[in-house]
RNA sequence: GGUACCUUAGCUCAGUUGGUAGAGCACAGGACUGAAAAUCCUGGUGUCCCUGGUUCGAUUCCUGGAGGUACCA
């Protein structure tokens, strides 16, 4: 029996302050920082996307930090993936490791991991889409109830994504989609210490207006404008850079995207809390606690 | 100081021929296993400025205040 290897995950909505948490943490045990951000992953994407600056990276190593392109598919499936390979190998040098981001599905993904779904060609998933077009949202529906009933029942059936993941998986394989949809957590090499920060929502609203000024004068406008081109790719489906794509096209004046920005930042912190608010058993934190989690670790008598 | 107009949800406002009220935005709650910074569902959150009067009943009408805006001094 080897000695056993921790995974100490950091959540927390958007600017709660986990970027600056992970780093002091991992200071203190000496240790490396995976991210859970499904768009710092993306080189071209920096200031808009709060990614931890050149210093803030060259006070610990960060992982999966402009790890990709925009114009790279990528899915939370090849996240979990590489997340795992990589944890392997950091083990050997560290007991300790930290996870740290905004994407809840992300972490779960690492920590619990997914259910194995068949490859889907694209073209498979370009037929759907275009049925949602060309007929509605119905046609998905009746399509799903007659060769899923099970997933139908459980299904936002007002929800296209939800529709068409399916209807993808079950055209391509030729299988219900709850077939796979097993659910159950899978076994990990790792024990995972699941920590979220915690904030009052004024003071996170507050902090969130100040960062989105922040990165204006940081030249965000300038970053947008270098992925304008490629604003039809997923990575791109981002707050913080439709808002000015809409404003390129003239819906609207600068000062109206930044609020826009602004906004869309504060509904994204606020389903991030909602998700997190169903994770009962991951211990809280006051944003900046650093103490406390350390203290925490050492009760626990994991370290 | 005078005259006119205004005061209703967090904001901008509508409305009630007298029966305690509703839009937009903001916001709140929720769902979510390969698009998750995405996608989707639900919800009006209120001393109708205060006071007294008329009335069965006043946010609505009347008196007197307070605050605001404009114009005149």
């Amino acid at each position: 029996m080897h000695k056993p290897s921790y995974l100490l995950v950091i959540a927390g909505p958007t600017a709660s302050g986990k970027t600056s948490m992970a780093i002091r943490l991992a200071k203190h045990f000496k240790t490396v920082i995976l991210s859970a951000d499904s768009r710092q992953f993306y080189r071209e994407l920096s200031i808009g996307t709060a990614k931890p600056t050149e210093e803030e990276r060259a006070q610990a190593p960060h992982y999966f930090i402009d790890s990709l392109s925009i114009q790279d598919d990528y899915s939370v499936g090849d996240y979990e993936r590489d997340a795992l390979e990589l944890l392997r190998k950091l083990f050997e040098k560290h007991p300790l490791v930290i996870l740290t981001g905004g994407s809840g599905l992300f972490i779960k993904a690492v920590c619990e991991g997914l259910d194995e779904f068949p490859e889907v060609p694209e073209a498979v998933r370009a037929e759907l889409e275009q049925l949602l077009e060309a007929q509605g949202i119905l046609a998905l529906q009746e399509e799903l109830r007659l060769s899923d009933p099970t997933y139908y029942e459980q299904v936002d059936l007002h929800n296209p994504s939800r529709l068409i993941r399916a209807l993808s998986v079950i055209r391509s394989s030729g299988l219900p989609f709850s077939h796979f949809r097993q659910q159950q957590p899978k076994p990990r090499f790792f024990t995972p210490l699941y920590t979220k920060l915690e904030m009052d929502r004024d003071l996170l609203y507050e902090r969130i207006n100040r960062r989105v000024d922040q990165m204006m004068k940081a030249g965000l406008l300038e970053e947008v404008r270098r992925v304008a081109p490629f604003r039809h790719l997923n990575a791109l489906q981002t707050v913080g850079y439709q808002e000015f794509f809409d404003h390129f096209d003239g819906f609207y004046d600068l000062v109206a995207a930044v609020e826009l920005v602004k906004r869309n930042s504060r509904r994204y912190a606020k389903r991030q809390l909602t998700w997190l608010r169903k994770q009962d058993h991951w211990k809280g934190f006051a944003s900046g606690d650093v103490e406390g989690v350390v203290r925490w670790i050492e009760g626990e008598r994991v370290w």
